[in-house]
DNA sequence: CAATGTAATGTAACCGGTTACATAAACACA
DNA sequence: TGTGTTTATGTAACCGGTTACATTACATTG
């Protein structure tokens, strides 16, 4: 392994002029300089550095976590925070967390012992609870929320895009909406639902609990629960799925039913991810700016790391835009 | 920070003692060993990962550059390389890399700068072919795989596989099949399409290479390339694409277009992302073991890391099997 | 000319672990 | 009791950069 004594021998200089010409060549005179890059270039030297974060304690990787990569939503979030860590000189260090706390909790630790610099967690869990005294690390939660997060955080008005999809659906006519949620616990699927009511209330409709079916945000677990709703005597005329996924499961099993989209029954999904536009028929959803999710999570975070006064209690709401295609028609 | 030299304070013994303790404690006393554990304890002390990584010049970090992780099956392939590399004490470090070969190199500069110990490359692409002179960084290609690789590599039989497809389409009473190809250059497109050829010249027919469409993979360029055969005076009676994206774009076409799947047209796809056994209709399509080529790759990468003897020149192919659903029929 | 300033470079401490080697104490055996 | 062996612990070098501080040579100024 060529070092930078080596360099230095080669160009007979001493070891801290090497490092100058190559991070401050401004301060080491030209002859010297060229001498120390012809030393370099024959050398083929390459700064190690593992030496470098380590001496300057930083190591510019940030850890992700990710509920599950398959999410195509997920995955363009995740693209948009590789592309601003990359911007911004970082690299991103990715665990599929696939909603394991331990799991979580271990990548989290690579922060605590600097194998990282910060956290960027997409699921509303804070892995970082159990650190007693010491200081918390840099964390920034996005997409799935804590309430209560102890660190910046970045989301969509859930209720609002809820509520947006189901006046959406209200104006259509329908006045039984089945709902297919997100997991139980999730703050996520607690808002979107809280949105699904505000409207049916504005609407002096009462809502039907029995008409929510639970879901995991995968297609087949879509395609059981609208399995369940179509199998009642008295089916919904709309279904309103917490993503996109679960829609598409829930579409699928409509037409099993020999039932058609929209004309039998409308499906709304959530989300916008690049098959909505393609399924047939194609889905009504909510478009969130994925990747600009995972531009404000670097931002924030780095804003931490760097620690700027004003950066540890920022919370960005952003936009949605309800997507009105096929999947969605007048109430029978 | 708490460093071991606190902890060694707080325990009066020496630094040496409380590296042994944790690494090694059989070879200390009880009694020391209970009264150091109790000032690490104390100290809460947790050792600094980039010193360790730095003295034993292993970060425990694996490099995986993917051509787009919006892509559903390299989203399989990375979950796979995830939890392998993480069985084994491994983190990943992922690069989106869009296919540029400027990004590809930077970051596989990280494993000639030590800031990680191998490369996973999901693209025909050696990103160390400038590296004159010096040794070759561990690196493992895998799903699109060069045809010299310089290194181990996981693949699929891509022409058998195509073959099987065509030869499913084949045995439907389909001679006019019209092609949708993956982006020029790549192996896996031209693989693809020479099975694809194999298996019209085995049943005694020539190519019409007027039917052959460039893609990309997505499903706006399957759009594109189906609305293209449509509109010939002379449409094949099936279309087979190269990947499951792009055959819902097409299948997403031919419905525009007022025809259906699989009565008017059959359309064939590759990969069996999850959404193809949820789309209308389900999409014929070729299955591949994604997470497995994850955990090959991280195998052999890791035999190389670890220099065990036979690992330089292993070529996997991984089993496929063709996935008969609805989108595929009889010819009219 | 002496005093002072400035530019270029060298010396060595430092980051926080790991570990080869040294040392000391306890024990075994003749 | 003396010698050799084992066990437990300490000392300090080391990994490869960065950088505060020291040093040297030379220019500027009163």
């Amino acid at each position: 392994m060529t070092n930078i004594r080596k360099v230095a021998e080669l160009a007979d200089v001493s070891v801290a002029t090497v490092s100058r010409t190559l991070k401050t060549p401004d301060i080491v005179s030209p002859e010297t300089r060229d001498r120390v890059l012809a030393a370099v270039e024959k050398a083929g030297y390459r700064p190690n550095m593992m030496a470098v974060q380590f001496r300057s304690q930083r190591t510019r990787n940030l850890v992700v976590l990710v509920p599950t990569i398959a999410n195509t939503f997920f995955a363009r979030v995740i693209g948009g925070i590789q592309e601003a860590a990359q911007r911004r000189g970082y690299g991103i260090l990715l665990c599929n967390t696939l909603g394991d706390e331990r799991t979580e909790r271990a990548y989290a630790g690579m922060v605590s012992t600097r194998q990282a610099d910060g956290l960027i967690q997409l699921r509303a869990y804070d892995p970082f609870t159990t650190l007693n005294g010491q200081e918390r690390p840099p964390m920034v939660n996005v997409c799935e929320v804590l309430d209560e997060a102890p660190c910046p955080t970045v989301k969509l008005d859930n209720r609002a895009a809820a509520r947006a999809v189901t006046e959406h659906l209200l104006s259509l006519g329908h006045h039984r909406i089945g709902m297919i949620k997100g997991p139980r616990n999730s703050p996520l699927t607690r808002d979107r639902l809280l949105g699904f009511q505000d409207a049916l209330a504005a609407a002096g409709l009462t809502p039907d609990k029995s008409l929510w079916c639970p879901g995991d945000f995968t297609p087949p677990s879509g395609h059981r629960a609208a399995g369940d709703l179509l199998a009642r005597t008295d089916p919904p005329t709309a279904i309103f799925c917490e993503n996109d996924e679960m829609a598409m499961g829930a579409m699928r099993r409509i037409k099993e039913a020999g039932l058609r989209v929209p004309e039998d029954i409308s499906v709304a999904g959530f989300d916008d991810i690049a098959f909505a536009s393609y399924c047939a028929p194609s889905l009504t959803t909510i478009a969130q700016p994925a990747e600009d999710f995972g531009h404000e999570a670097v931002s924030l975070l780095l804003d931490i790391i760097d620690d700027r006064d004003d950066a540890a209690d920022q919370h960005r709401i952003m936009p949605f835009e309800l997507v009105v295609r096929e999947s969605t028609g007048l109430a029978v």
